[in-house]
DNA sequence: GTCTATAGGGTGATAGAC
DNA sequence: GTCTATCACCCTATAGAC
C-alpha cells in the first residue's frame, strides 16, 4: 500500500474513533508509519486529508446500504435486511459520529458528505417505501420520505443507545420496534 | 453565583458545544472567569469537573421529559407532547452527543449517567406504551421496550441527521414518521 | 480561596537537508 | 519522496506565594 493510501486508512480509523479534535496528525503518521514531512508532501493538512478519509469512508457505506437495499423481497424485508445486516454496534457509525463533532458541521467541505450520504440513504429508503406500497402490507396513510427519515434516525439513535448502555441491546431493541411498527398492521387488525 | 457553580455551567455549556475531548480546563476557567488555581481547589481535575457538570444535565433532562411525559392525555398524545416539544435540534442532546467522545464512554464514571439517562427515559416510555395499550389504538403485538427504545433512538437519531444536514427538517421528518408509525393502525386499516 | 509560575508533553505546521 | 529540526502555542497538572 501507498504512503497516501495508509494515511488516509490511518485517518478513517481515528476519525472513526477518536473524531476530528481527537485526532492528531502525529497519530495518524505513526499508525501509517509515515513521517511528518511525509504527511505535509501529501497533504496540505489535516483538514485535507481528513477530507480525503470521510469522502472515502462516505463512498463505502453508501456501497454497502446499496448491496443490502438492492436485494430481493419486499419493502419490508428489504428494509429488515438492511437493519439486521451484521454490525459492530459499540464502535459507531463512522459518518454519524462525526456529526457530533463542531468542527466538521463547521466545515462545509467536511460536512458535505455526511449531507450528501444520509439523502441518499434516505432518498432510497422512500422509494423502496413508496414503490413497495401497493402490493405490500404498509398503511396507506404513512409519508414514505417520513417514514424513511425515522428508518434512518433509528439506526443512528441505536447507536447513540448502544454506546451509553455500553451493550448493543439498546440498538437490537430499536431496530425491533420500528420493524414491529412496520409490520404490525399487517399481524394486528 | 459561586465560583464552583460557575465551573460547573461553563463544564456543562463546553462539554455540550466541544465534547470531552475537545473541552480544555483553560476554556472552563475563562468562560467561568475563574483562575487556574481557582478550579484545582474545587475540583480534583478535568474527569471530576466533568462528572458534576454531566450529572447536573442528565437530572435536567430527566425532569424536562418527566413534564411532558406526566402530562395529560393518551399514550401517543404525551409521547407526541414529549417528541415535539421545544428543542434547539441544531445544539444535539447533551447526554447523547457524549455518546460519541471515547473517554467518556471508556470511563465508567462518567459514562454511568448517560447509561442511566436512557434506561429511565426507555423505562418510563415503555411503562407509557404498557399502560395506555387497552383503551388506545395501538396494536396488541408491539413490545412495549422494544417501542420504547425506537422512540428514544428516533430522538437521538433526529439530532444526528439535523447537524448532519445543517438543517432541523430531517429531525420532524423522522418524528413524524414514527408518530405516523404509532398512529396509522388507528386510521388505516 | 485565588493568584502566578512552572512543568513535561502534545498540537498543527514549516524549513531545509538528504 | 522522506527525513529531522524547529516553531509557537496549547494541554493538564502541580507548587507555592499571597
Amino acid at each position: 500500500m501507498s504512503t497516501p493510501e495508509r494515511l488516509i486508512e490511518s485517518t478513517r480509523e481515528l476519525l472513526w474513533e477518536r473524531g476530528y479534535v481527537g485526532t492528531s496528525p502525529k497519530a495518524i503518521q505513526q499508525r501509517a508509519g509515515a513521517g511528518q514531512g511525509s504527511m505535509y508532501h501529501h497533504f496540505s493538512g489535516k483538514p485535507d486529508l481528513a477530507l480525503a478519509a470521510v469522502r472515502r469512508t462516505a463512498e463505502e457505506m453508501r456501497a454497502t446500504a446499496e448491496a443490502q437495499l438492492s436485494g430481493p423481497g419486499t419493502a419490508v424485508e428489504r428494509i429488515s435486511a438492511y437493519l439486521r445486516r451484521e454490525r459492530d454496534v459499540l464502535r459507531g457509525c463512522p459518518i454519524g459520529r462525526l456529526t457530533q463533532d463542531p468542527e466538521v458541521v463547521a466545515s462545509p467541505s467536511l460536512r458535505q458528505p455526511l449531507e450528501e450520504t444520509f439523502a441518499w440513504l434516505r432518498g432510497r429508503l422512500a422509494g423502496i417505501l413508496a414503490e413497495d406500497r401497493p402490493r405490500d402490507g404498509l398503511a396507506a396513510g404513512l409519508d414514505p420520505d417520513d417514514t424513511a427519515a425515522t428508518i434512518v434516525a433509528v439506526l443512528q439513535g441505536g447507536y447513540v443507545l448502544a454506546r451509553a448502555a455500553g451493550s448493543a441491546e439498546p440498538f437490537d431493541r430499536a431496530v425491533n420496534g420500528v420493524l414491529g411498527l412496520l409490520t404490525a398492521r399487517t399481524t394486528a387488525a
